[in-house]
DNA sequence: AGCACGCCGACT
DNA sequence: GTCGGCGTGCTC
């Protein structure tokens, strides 16, 4: 045997951001002076760049695709981060499903969990933040000024838990999950995952939870809760928050304060679930049906689904809750017997004297032709503005009208580079695409006739607002004054703290009618509001999408949820939907706020059409200039599956759809065809995606799929 | 993906 | 004469 080297150095397999599809993905080889634990963060020269990577396997196993490696060609690694604790090996373990589940590399899932400031630190860059703050956090956190612990944990200890939420915590005590808390809106499920969080917290003295929320709008709310709550004694700063919504910096605290143990209580969104905990004894996940837990870049990992994984590989409780649960979850919360995995916890009633609203259809095939708000709808608006109460309506659509149509020629405002309409906004004469932004004046004139007559077709927020104003305009308050109308949406909100003054205007009582899109539809508890009214709910019904109906009546669920949380009006408070089909079984159920009828007829149709959650899909969606490229390259991967041996021995378990245009199929002139993968069965479809990767690969390298701009695998998707 | 190198058009 | 376009190719 060859003389090692007189400066032996040991081989470190080191993970760092490089996309699945480049010749780099998986680990790379690097020397070492010392011997690195799995998990230590490094920094490692890669070209001209240096990057930070997480030494990953212990043993280094040789590359089969790459004998040639020599370690005479390798390069030493430059520096490691030793002040911080190596990731542990159930972190490890996460990010190496989620990457092999999503059909991604290790090195980008890993290295996007990690705060994005960590990326740029030298190591003495990284210890000076680290004994800053240790300074800070060494002075005593909890000493609110004004109220004891004691007292405080009085005041919220001594909340009376209803005999639901007291069972609900017993089965969760007894059990160990995974939970799905199936709860009423207002039935307190808030209060059920503070106490059993408390329990945890207290049982063992260095126990994390991490609590998921699906947007950044509602941490604020819970973070206040669970603060109030924790604050005192663990110390205020051991309750963190981690989502999108940070500066770097706070990012990269609440990380540190979540890897180092400090933080007891980890908040936040989908990111959240790959937080480096060490402690962690539990994972709560509210609203766990809501779709923002399912990412769209990148990895598009279901933070729920990865919460599941994580709970079962760390051996922890994980508590799912929801009013309206993913079908998914709820098919999951059957009964043991009939092959259910997860424990169902129900609490059907609203805590206090809130009765559920009542809710009304209005038959707009008996309403005078194409009008917009229902004579009674309006009448029960007016009645509550003379009452001095307050109502909410939404549309799902922002702007003044969704196009805008020549009444001669049959123009209509087309954009340009999308296959969509470009919207009316009249507030400002402008004609707005709503997917690439392009955006100019309306004309004066039909661009194609010259005709003067442009008419808006269809309504949008805008429009509405409008016109309930015109509507209203006699109808006084009890104070005398003129009906107050504002509009939330997304045009409305797009300063800087705009959606917060609006909100306060609304608490404050200062208005009568809020009109918006679903965006006020979710979270926000207005106590005031008497009346919730859905405008318009009819397109979910027939859309092409299986799953439209499912957050029809989740939204609608949440909306009623919206009126009359205060108990002192809840007696008169009220749901309306114009309808044209209102004997539809979605509106029978919601009507008897019935999720488990709607959930029994939805999981019924997905079993005789076979489809999810009784099947498992994967999307292939591929964006070019053409539809012939993007479709021609799914298709030719397609087709090369059968002609790979270890790909074509899973095609009888599977079926391959041909490629079609996406819905919206052209974006910023870039055209977006995608191809659906559907099996009975889960490990057979991802051995398919695993195995075909290197056959995409491959096709893509073809001459005539070159002006290909990228491809990328949706397992699980929610979109099709 | 980044970031080089590399070979052709309009500017101080 | 240079600045800069983005086409190929490499990175343990």
């Amino acid at each position: 045997m060859p003389q090692a080297t007189p400066n032996p150095a040991h081989l470190t397999q080191v993970l760092v951001n490089s996309p699945a599809y480049s010749p780099m993905a998986g680990v790379l080889t690097y020397l070492s002076p010392t011997k690195l634990v799995p998990g230590s963060l490094v920094r490692v020269p890669l070209g001209q760049r240096e990057l930070l990577g997480v030494v990953w396997h212990d043993t280094h196993t040789t590359d089969p695709l790459k004998p040639e490696l020599e370690p005479s060609r390798l390069r030493p690694i430059s520096a490691t981060l030793e002040t911080l604790p190596p990731l542990n090996a159930h972190w490890r373990a996460l990010i190496q499903f989620a990457a092999s589940y999503y059909q991604r590399s290790a090195g980008e899932v890993a290295l996007a969990a990690l705060p994005p400031q960590l990326r740029e630190f030298s190591p003495i860059q990284l210890s000076r933040k680290l004994k800053k703050l240790a300074k800070t956090s060494a002075k005593p956190a909890n000493s609110a000024p004004g109220t004891s612990a004691s007292s405080l944990q009085n005041t919220t200890n001594s909340v009376v838990l209803s005999a639901e939420q007291t069972r609900a915590i017993a089965q969760f005590n007894q059990n160990s999950g995974p939970f799905l808390l199936f709860g009423a809106t207002g039935s307190g499920k808030t209060e059920v995952f503070m106490r059993c969080s408390a329990e945890l917290l207290d049982r063992k003295p260095e126990a994390q939870v991490l609590v998921m929320v699906p947007e950044i709008n509602l941490t604020p709310q819970l973070e206040e809760r669970f603060r109030a709550r924790f604050g005192q004694l663990f110390g205020l700063d051991a309750v963190v928050s981690m989502h999108s919504g940070m500066t770097p910096a706070q990012r990269l605290n609440s990380w540190l304060a979540a890897h180092s143990g400090a933080a007891r209580i980890v908040l936040g969104t989908r990111m959240a679930v790959f937080a480096s905990m060490p402690q962690l004894q539990l994972i709560i996940v509210d609203e766990e049906h809501d779709p923002s837990y399912k990412s769209h870049e990148g990895a598009r990992y279901s933070a729920r689904d990865l919460a599941v994984y994580r709970g079962h590989q760390e051996g922890i409780k994980v508590l799912l809750g929801s009013a309206t649960p993913s079908l998914e979850s709820w098919y999951h919360s059957r009964p043991a017997t009939d092959g259910g995995r997860y424990q169902r916890l129900e609490m059907p009633s609203r805590v206090g004297s809130g009765q559920l609203p009542l809710v009304r259809r209005v038959d707009m095939n008996h309403q005078p032709k194409s009008c917009i708000i229902a004579p009674p709808l309006l009448s029960a608006i007016a009645l509550r503005v003379a009452r001095g109460e307050q109502s909410m309506l939404f549309l799902n659509r922002r702007g003044y009208a969704p196009v805008l149509e020549c009444t001669d020629c049959g123009w209509k405002s087309n954009c340009a580079n999308c296959s969509a309409f470009r919207v009316f906004h009249k507030i400002d004469r402008t004609l707005r695409c709503h997917h690439c932004g392009f955006t100019e004046r309306v004309p004066r004139a039909c661009p194609a006739c010259g005709n003067p007559d442009i008419a808006p077709v269809g309504r949008g927020t805008e429009r509405l607002e409008e016109h309930l104003a015109e509507l209203l305009v006699d109808i006084r308050r009890p104070d005398g004054q003129a009906v107050r109308i504002v509009r939330i949406d997304a045009d409305t909100t797009k300063l800087k703290g705009a959606l917060e003054s609006q909100l306060a205007q609304v608490h404050a009582g200062d208005v009568d009618v809020l009109v918006g899109t679903q965006m006020i539809a979710k979270g926000h508890d207005f106590r005031r509001i008497t009346l919730v009214a859905a405008v318009n709910p009819d397109n979910a019904l027939f859309s092409s999408d299986f799953r439209a109906p499912e957050r029809l009546f989740s939204l609608l669920m949440q909306a009623a949820g919206r009126a009359g949380r205060d108990a002192s009006v809840a007696g008169q408070s009220e749901m309306w939907l114009q309808t044209f089909h209102p004997t539809h079984p979605l509106y029978e159920a919601l009507k008897m706020h019935d999720y488990p009828a709607f959930a029994q007829s939805q999981l019924k149709e997905r079993q005789q059409a076979a489809m999810p959650p009784m099947s498992f899909q994967a999307l292939v969606r591929a964006e070019g200039r053409t539809q012939e490229v993007a479709q021609g390259f799914l298709n030719a991967a397609s087709l090369a599956a059968a002609e790979q041996s270890d790909t074509a021995a899973l095609l009888a378990h599977l079926t391959i759809y041909p490629a079609v245009p996406m819905s919206m199929a052209r974006i910023a002139n870039v055209e977006r065809a995608q191809m659906l993968i559907e099996s009975p069965s889960r490990t057979a479809l991802q051995r398919f995606l695993t195995a075909w990767q290197s056959v995409l690969h491959s096709t893509r390298q073809q001459p005539e799929y070159k002006s290909l701009i990228r491809w990328a695998v949706d397992v699980d998707p929610l979109l099709i």
